[in-house]
DNA sequence: GACAAATATATCATATCTGACATAGGCTCA
DNA sequence: TGAGCCTATGTCAGATATGATATATTTGTC
């Protein structure tokens, strides 16, 4: 909950382990990081999947490949919504969503 | 596509029927609206359920009144990103969201 | 109707995200 | 080695979201 700490975290993107239960991260926070990452990876996937490269997909979803690797790398400036909307302009549906969210296992060890 | 009309859109908040397909909004679009009046009605049950005030909610997601009524209303300067992390510090569990998303039929009509 | 409590809407300063650009690192092939 | 392609990282101006405040509207009770 701390600001700063919070900050900072984001400063450096919190990406040190897996997700973070390793530090003060609350419930909220580290399920939401987690669901972030999760949304990440299937980005990644799906655009493999469709033999496309970064600079491809950002011209289709209209931005630069710097942000694609971004969202890939579900970096702290990063939102899900941007993750979402890419998902569904990748021709994912909302029970994709849906399988997406629940796929992960609650990871306790990474 | 359209910025200008997107923009007007937005000023004026795209609720109008219910979800978006009877203007020029791209699949994608739609499917991110309606993703998110589905989370804004959840998120709104969550609270009645558990008997709290705009207000009293505000206070413990540490944010105002005002923006309660604007996450509920699935008002368009309020991000998927808010109502997710919300709806976690309301208890609701990742199954709980995959519940929530695959939960609106193709909305068709109305 | 008057009043209070709850919810909705408008506006704004500050915070955060976004796309773009530049540049760096990595990898393969010759 | 170096050229070419792909991905990663840093930065920034402009766009958008956020919490707060003020105010309006709705809803319920008397």
């Amino acid at each position: 909950m701390n600001k700063t700490k919070r900050k900072r975290l984001r400063r450096r993107g919190w990406r040190i382990g897996d997700s973070g239960e390793f530090l003060d991260l609350s419930p909220e926070e580290s399920e939401y990081i987690e669901l972030k990452l999760e949304l990440s990876r299937s980005l990644r996937e799906r655009r493999e999947a469709q033999k496309l490269t970064q600079v491809e997909l950002g011209k289709q979803l209209k931005t630069s490949q710097s942000r694609i690797a971004k969202m890939e790398a579900g970096d702290p400036s990063v939102t899900i919504d941007l993750l979402i909307r890419s998902l569904f302009s990748l021709g994912a549906t909302k029970r994709d969503l849906a399988r997406i969210i629940t796929a992960s296992k609650r990871s306790k060890a990474a």
